[in-house]
DNA sequence: AGCATTATGTAGTCCGGGCTACATTTCACG
DNA sequence: CGTGAAATGTAGCCCGGACTACATAATGCT
């Protein structure tokens, strides 16, 4: 049928297929994320990080946390032994960097262009994992002109 | 051992869970608005959505797609018969209709304040879909000031 | 009309990320 | 120091969303 002939103003399939791959890969690397900051901020908030904590902050139940755990490890971002607490590997403390200045540069933008603290912060926490370095760049930019 | 005694100046856990839990049911919703929105898409310029057409362009293969469907019909947002194409129904289209003006307003939004367009239409295809109501409206009100 | 190609559908598998239920270990406190 | 509550861990289930492999329907071409 050739529906795409010589016009090609927008859209074309194969970008689109890829934007929506990519929209994929990052949903499923965010939740490792989410657990990587949490833990690094109870680190350094209380010197531990115990599972339970985890969960009630992610306001899922302990069991879940501690399999999710269980494939941070697997992963290479986290170890544990029994009963000890979870600690971040050098790769997992890398990312909760990353994480954490991306969370803070997108409260910080969506609070500049006015939308409520506690909308920004619900916001952000799944927008965060979609923002490019090309778009957090730009969000950066918007808050030094402010 | 009560550890959150009375200071509390930030990050109230009970909301981070709250924040946590609506990010996790806006990226369980994410897939079939997706749909709907390829749908409506592919209805408008093509007169039919086929579940192949469907398939390449979320970049996924015609199974998937086809599962996908039937669970869309499940939920009544979309209905077909073997070998007929897939329509929306009532529900599918409003939905789609208010997916489409969400996404062409962040994507409107992300070029506006810089983002260069074909990064805009990938970060939008994840951002859109945890965007409240609070943060389009700040979108839209600095589009219109710009 | 008949046949090859393409689209569609079905079955079965895998993994992630939730849950409940139950087992085990720690630890605080009397 | 012993014991009961809280934390931790394990097992097993469910569903979503991806895949491959195979079967069947539709269609286009000669």
């Amino acid at each position: 049928m050739v529906a795409m002939h010589m016009v090609e103003q927008d859209s074309a399939p194969p970008d689109e297929a890829a934007r929506h791959a990519s929209a994929r890969t990052a949903r499923a690397s965010a939740l490792a994320q989410d657990y990587v900051e949490i833990i690094a901020d109870l680190l350094a908030r209380e010197g531990e990080a115990r599972p339970t904590d985890i969960a009630r902050r992610l306001g899922v139940t302990h069991a879940t946390a501690i399999k999710t755990i269980g494939r941070l490890k697997r992963d290479g971002l986290a170890h544990s032994k029994p009963y000890r607490g979870v600690f971040l590997t050098e790769a997992g403390h890398e990312l909760a960097q990353r994480v954490r200045a991306r969370h803070l540069t997108v409260v910080a933008f969506l609070a500049a262009i006015g939308v409520p603290p506690q909308v920004a912060e619900a916001d952000a926490e799944g927008i965060e994992h979609h923002v490019s370095d090309a778009t957090l760049a730009a969000f950066e930019r918007f808050l030094a002109n402010a």
